[in-house]
DNA sequence: CATGCTTGACTACAGGTGTCGTCAGGCGCA
DNA sequence: TGCGCCTGACGACACCTGTAGTCAAGCATG
């Protein structure tokens, strides 16, 4: 399945677009591009782009189209995180670890996330 | 201070580097260059650019060049990971715990590094 | 001294990304 | 019906990064 890359600006509106599906271009030009100041082009150049690598679909509803973001989204994201840990990172989890530990606001559904992520690994190596 | 940019694979020499300090250019060839494919030339080139970054600094030694990573490596580091969570992950510490726990491998020491973690956030978070 | 390997500096180049400007087609409203 | 505004499609560009070839200076050796 589509292996093509994906940038860091083009990953975060797909992001965006996965949390409010079925978004039209001017909804997300107002929601995401505005608040970072691009022009309405540049979002529909890069939604276009995402719609090409596969990571987006859109339907014609009411004369405009609606985009969403494919079921491989998920997949996506792991993804980019697996490159970036194993390929920017070294592997290493500790700069990941030392910039959570030394960034003040987490919340509590981070922590929770986070507890449960050491439960289950600390099972997993039990075993 | 230098608030240049940096790519994935300069990081990853940038950190190489950082674990093997006063590298000749030869020397970081052979250990990184080479295991990845790499050509002497790119492998410079890289170099000086980290360098001119401000990432590395090198000093005459004997006739050539070793280099260093400077001491705000650590920084660098913790920067990126800020930017690639902030930037690329919209903020949400949720794909990074996604990878982890569907990665098989964790060592121990990594767990502990966690467990820690969790350990002080809990804490910050009650006082 | 002539030759040859080592080291560095320069130059080059292609692909990916981020950002736009502009153009053409529709649709609704005076 | 004519005029504007909204929507999409293209084309364009600059910059960063990854990757490499080549050239010149230095030093060691036959």
């Amino acid at each position: 399945m589509s292996k093509k890359t994906i940038g860091d600006q083009e990953l975060a509106l797909l992001q965006y677009i996965e949390e409010a599906p079925k978004s039209s271009v001017a909804e997300v030009c107002a929601g995401y591009g505005e608040a970072r100041g691009l022009a309405r082009s540049t979002v529909l150049t890069m939604m276009e782009r995402l719609r090409t690598k596969g990571y987006l679909v859109r339907r014609r509803i009411d004369g405009s189209y609606r985009y969403s973001a494919t079921n491989g989204t998920g997949e996506v994201m792991t993804g980019a995180v697996a490159r970036f840990v194993e390929k920017t990172l070294q592997g290493s989890v500790s700069p990941f670890v030392a910039w959570m530990s030394e960034r003040g606001k987490v919340s509590d559904s981070e922590l929770a996330e986070l507890e449960a992520l050491v439960d289950t690994l600390q099972r997993r190596k039990d075993r």
